[in-house]
DNA sequence: ACTCACGGGACTGCCCGTTGTT
DNA sequence: AACAACGGGCAGTCCCGTGAGT
């Protein structure tokens, strides 16, 4: 009763093997040095179909990403309102670090991956940015804020999304050794006196 | 007693040219719509030229942005011992916003060029992550902090940095009005409280 | 039945297309004053779509060439075993020969022009060179002679075209005047008592 | 008074230190994976002057050859006139053999480059080119045979220098260890029936 | 649904004419 | 007057991405 047709099966393999090769050239000779060819070789698929998969090159990577600043939003928004700033963000930083956790062993690779090549940092990078923005907006509003005089709303989202990217940092170095909530817990003890001093 | 040739005089304006070509199509058509051929038309110079002065399309708009992370860290490492770390980043933040300033207008431009441009402000977001490390090390030297167990390095850079975004962003929202040494101070009087809590 | 797909055929009349504009633009305004763009637009078709369908600007012309090293070798292979080396040759000569005459006035302002033009008889005589090795090759295999340790099969050969080359140039130079068998017969009554005194 | 002045000398040196570099160069990274920037960068003049010295990239190696062209024909003029033309044109074959052994082991390499590289390759062969009419003319001239008319001369040529590309194959294929006068000798043995049967 | 052919843009290397420098 | 830098132009390569066919 699946209701999951022979087709959709086939094309979720290709799918699969699409990023598993990509991801595999991307570790082993850089981003950049691999090209849609070479993916598409190896699943022996044309180049063309690799588009028909993914809208670009990067897209490959960044589909692991999406999502995550809505839920970052939610996350926060889902907060008792009268809750102090520091931890209504440290819980929307870990919720997202335990999405990341969740995804297992191939989520690992990705963020070293990630973390490791420039040009996908770069996207990486990008993303935070508009979560930031979309951070703040929500803390503003929490807060009954105005972003356009204040600037604590895009400090505070700004300063999460540090800890959030100091944790992942630690978390991908320590090949998923480190506790991610502990580390999220540690970040925040530190930031967190910034973040309450609101007003 | 010119000492500089005219045909160096020449170079410069050529240079000059192209970089001022660029940066309006850049701004007026967006950075992806625009093709090397079009800058290059617009000075009347061959395509082959304008390779002769820049590396690539890139590095039209990146060159602003070198030197930046190796003047920061030395603003950084140029203020006395015993000073409290938000003071010391404050100061670092506050060099950088006046170098930016004070390249007069066209420095008002290519900020806003590289913030809302994504291909550039992701190549911006890459230098900064530089910058970030080389502060971290830098903060980790001059208060004797371990980065290897510690987060307060990391954490403190990526404030400051953040603190110089948001700067940087309402600065060049504001088509430079608002005062870049103001921003810089109550940006800071916001995260100080974290810079501050070390230990 | 055609079995050949609109694809294909649209592809040839690409080919065909591009190989009468640049024959006609070579011939009319020079080879080297003709540009690759000239003859992509012309037809057309973008200049990258050009060096898909052919390696070099010099290859639409040399194209004209090729297959008559295997076509020269299958000749000679088609010959008698006990023919005297003299006369397979020669008969290999003159259906190439032949060949060239049968494609019409074009062919021979195609030959005019690849022996007038530097850089394309440059390639005429890399392609010359590879011939004499494909009939070097056929020779020692039907005279059983080791290419290794005699020279006659490489001196043949180099022989062969020596008179091939010498036609041809007579014939062009004369317009298509004279008679490419006669040219044929009087070169090889010349060459044949080095040819066969193989031993 | 060696009438030669300062700024001829210094011209010379310019010369052969670009001719060093290049061969240098051409035979550590080979040919094609090096560019004329590094070669001037290597002498340290700008690379447009080394184009003042030579033609193109090409030149370079193939000035090793050049004046063999007129070596050759005063080597077959300086035969006496009763002489069979094969004794005359293996002697000019000889010679430039000679020429090329005494040159050491560089000239070995420097061939070998040539006969393995391509674009050397074909402008080997176009020299080679050169050189038949040259030596077809002298042929003609000495043996009161009009050109015009007969193959005779132009075959001649062409069959002596295929013989001396045989030779110097076989010479540079065997690393120098086969002696250079015995394979001409050998050369001339199959091809003199050929250039004595004149008439 | 998959492929092939195509477009177009960035970039490099070779080579040359012109123009300023010494 | 010799020299070198500057700029131009063309051939050629590589890669991403798309629309027309099968």
């Amino acid at each position: 009763v699946t209701a999951v047709g022979l087709r959709e099966r086939k094309k979720q393999r290709t799918r699969d093997a699409l990023i598993d090769a990509a991801l595999d050239l991307f570790l082993t000779r850089g981003y950049e040095a691999t090209t849609v060819d070479q993916i598409a070789a190896e699943v022996e698929v044309s180049p063309r179909t690799f588009f028909r998969y993914f809208a670009s090159k990067e897209d490959v990577v960044v589909r692991f990403l999406t999502g995550m600043g809505t839920e970052m939003r939610a996350a926060l928004a889902s907060r008792p309102l009268g809750e102090r700033p520091s931890a209504s963000l440290r819980h929307t930083v870990w919720v997202s670090m335990a999405a990341c956790a969740d995804h297992g062993d191939r989520a690992l690779r990705v963020v070293q991956l990630i973390l490791r090549t420039p040009a996908l940092r770069a996207r990486f990078l990008e993303r935070q940015d508009q979560w930031r923005d979309d951070l703040a907006a929500e803390l503003a509003q929490r807060l009954g804020i105005d972003s356009g005089t204040h600037l604590y709303p895009q400090l505070a989202a700004g300063m999460a999304l540090t800890a959030f990217d100091a944790v992942l940092q630690r978390w991908s170095g320590s090949e998923g050794a480190e506790d991610p909530a502990d580390l999220t817990d540690r970040a925040f003890a530190t930031i967190a006196p910034a973040l309450d001093s609101v007003g």
